[in-house]
DNA sequence: AATTACGTTTACGTTTGCGTCAAAATACCG
DNA sequence: CGGTATTTTGACGCAAACGTAAACGTAATT
């Protein structure tokens, strides 16, 4: 049928601890089946699992990426005003987003720009080496 | 002479509280002039304060911000073994900064299809509304 | 039957990043 | 110079996100 995990098997896929994802569990984020009080998770909760790590490199708590992946989730059978907010929802994560990209970009050029120095003093070095043993 | 600021003045335009700006320099990573017991901020320090925000809006934690802004800090003055480690660490912080903007791209792209959803149900819900009413 | 591996709940401990007083010292303003 | 506003240094508190046992059950292996 489905392929399903256990807790060790996500726990290595996601190098994390199954203390953890008991933890994602608790707080809501997560909500695999059970064999008797043993977990089973489906294709889906692991999908979920990876979201809830990509959330965290993008620094984000546990509440505000479960209300993220519960925006994925949510999206038929709402009144025209749930649907508004959570439109409204939405252009405030993209603006988020965009001001991350942003940060992203001017830490990227910083980090160049601090590379090519480094470079540049080690050449130095080496050409002071150089003249100076010969 | 060199504009300077106060620490309030810093609080105001970061929409940060001053404990948390002392709470930065407890961490090491602002160290502002005194006059007498009174912090004194200088451009530089303003500097470092928007560096240090941008850090956190990428999620990373003060350790990681302090040990990202040393590294601009520092180039000068060095061995080829500090050089190269240097080297090494921006190797590392590049891969980092290239993996959240991957994540970002993909964030973005799921709620693009999101809002599209919506909009479409937003659409459809009004369409039924003028059809069972006229 | 005993060991080994894995899973469960419960519960207390830890680190990070501040919030929130408190009490005293400084600074600024008319 | 007196009053108001700001700043300083503690010190305690707190929520988030786990770490770390402890104590037990289950299941497969030897």
């Amino acid at each position: 049928m489905e392929q399903t995990y256990s807790i060790s098997d996500l726990s290595r896929e996601f190098d994390i601890t199954t203390r953890s994802i008991r933890f994602y569990e608790d707080q809501g984020l997560l909500a695999p089946a059970r064999r008797g009080q043993t977990r089973i998770y489906s294709k889906g909760d692991r999908v979920r699992l990876r979201l809830i790590m990509r959330g965290k490199r993008l620094g984000l708590s546990l509440a505000e990426i479960k209300e993220t992946i519960d925006l994925y989730d949510a999206s038929p059978s709402k009144s025209v005003i749930q649907l508004e907010q959570l439109l409204s929802i939405i252009q405030q994560k993209k603006k988020l987003l965009e001001q991350q990209a942003r940060d992203i970009a001017e830490s990227q050029l910083e980090l160049n720009v601090t590379e090519q120095r480094c470079q540049q003093a080690l050449l130095e070095l080496q050409q002071n080496a150089d003249t100076s043993d010969n």
